[in-house]
DNA sequence: TGACTAGGTGAGGGCTAATCATTATAACTG
DNA sequence: CAGTTATAATGATTAGCCCTCACCTAGTCA
């Protein structure tokens, strides 16, 4: 039985994989980049320290192997969320509102992410940057749908409006933390980024139902979670 | 004569330290944090490894005093330039487009900025943070002064426009270095961001819709909490 | 002059990431 | 099943780093 003996073998190098990538997760998330040494990772892992060599090239293929997941996933559940939902601002919001719980969450992660991630100098080709790109092509095609719509201006340029919107949320998320209250500021902040947004692109005379009803969908979005909770 | 030879002594000692000071900046400019050596800032600074740690306590040190340096030029010419300008969103516009200059001007102190210093766990009791409350305090006495003369809407928090404001640039800052041609959109952004805002926190508007959907969210929290007696 | 002291030195300690010669294990073959 | 090869795993070792500390030097003062 050849194939089930190569199965086996196969599995056991995914679940050492595993194994170290998730003990590299949690050391670093534990104690940052610095922090973390290979040997407590190996030694979490139960492997010999040269064995994480085999699996990640150096210390710094670990983070990025642990971030890579965190975008998967990110993108992952953005993209289905959008799905759900229709009008523009409506999916901005979940957008923004998804982005801040997530990275709240993770908040170690968004660290090392745009500490030891983001600034390198070579990061336009990097790995990171693919990942950041399909992220935010999400963001970009809901843009691009509410231009087409009429419901967004469009003559400021994408870039423009995706900064706005990606560098407001990351600011919030350091400022949220700061506060201390994360979780009873996270609507208000969500909120506050949308609707400057809504008002600032605005495409001309204000559709006062598009931003009601935006609300109102809103709000319902929020009664159907507190349904899923008592059906659970 | 004690006054003369105390004085040359002193100024000696300040030679020093500015000598290692600058020596630092340059070797974290032109290798990042990691990549400088205490090694080789000493012998730029042409003095012994050990001398260094007679003027800075550590590595880190090295790296705030740098960081240091740098808000308060930042800080200072921002005050400076406000002050030369009348009507709010002008000075925004001032603020916004020397933000951007500058930091496009130092972006390896801006990755140090922000990579070592402002994700630090204990950042809101560090020096740091307080060069930052500095920085940012100008921006909000404008921002005041915006609320107070009725140019600017004030039922948005300030941390909110804040974020909004500064997230932006930082983002944008990167954008514009990634897009490779810094200076000639440098103007657009700058624009853009203030543009947005310009909309955004027009006190103009409506707000009917405000006081409905905070009706509607009161009786969201209502149910909440039924919900959660459910639960329980 | 001789003791005192602030300031300066650099070899060495302790810790780290990463390597590589060696060993162990699995897979294949006749 | 035995022998051979290929793959996987090991951990002592290496090179390099930050920082300390025992020692040194040169001014200052009694």
């Amino acid at each position: 039985m050849p194939q089930a003996n190569s199965q086996t073998r196969r599995e056991r190098l995914e679940e050492r994989e595993e194994a170290i990538l998730s003990a590299a997760r949690q050391a670093f998330v534990e104690h940052g980049f610095d922090g973390a040494t290979m040997a407590s990772i190996a030694q979490a892992a139960e492997v010999a320290e040269g064995t994480v060599y085999l699996y990640f090239k150096n210390k710094n293929a670990l983070l990025d192997a642990v971030i890579d997941r965190f975008y998967q996933r990110l993108t992952e559940d953005a993209r289905e969320g959008v799905q759900g939902i229709h009008g523009t601002f409506e999916r901005l919001e979940f957008l923004a509102r998804h982005h801040l719980e997530r990275c709240l969450e993770e908040l170690p992660i968004l660290h090392l992410m745009i500490s030891r991630h983001r600034w390198k100098p070579d990061y336009r080709s990097s790995h990171g940057y693919e990942l950041n790109k399909t992220y935010v092509a999400i963001f970009d095609g809901v843009c691009r749908d509410g231009m087409a719509a009429g419901q967004l201006r469009d003559d400021v340029p994408l870039w423009v409006i995706r900064d706005q919107f990606y560098g407001t949320l990351d600011y919030a998320t350091r400022t949220l933390v700061l506060r201390g209250r994360p979780g009873k500021e996270l609507d208000l902040a969500a909120e506050g980024v949308v609707d400057i947004l809504r008002r600032g692109l605005d495409p001309g005379q204000s559709e006062r139902t598009e931003a009601e009803t935006s609300k109102l969908e809103n709000i319902t979005r929020r009664l159907e979670k507190v349904a899923a909770k008592l059906q659970a």
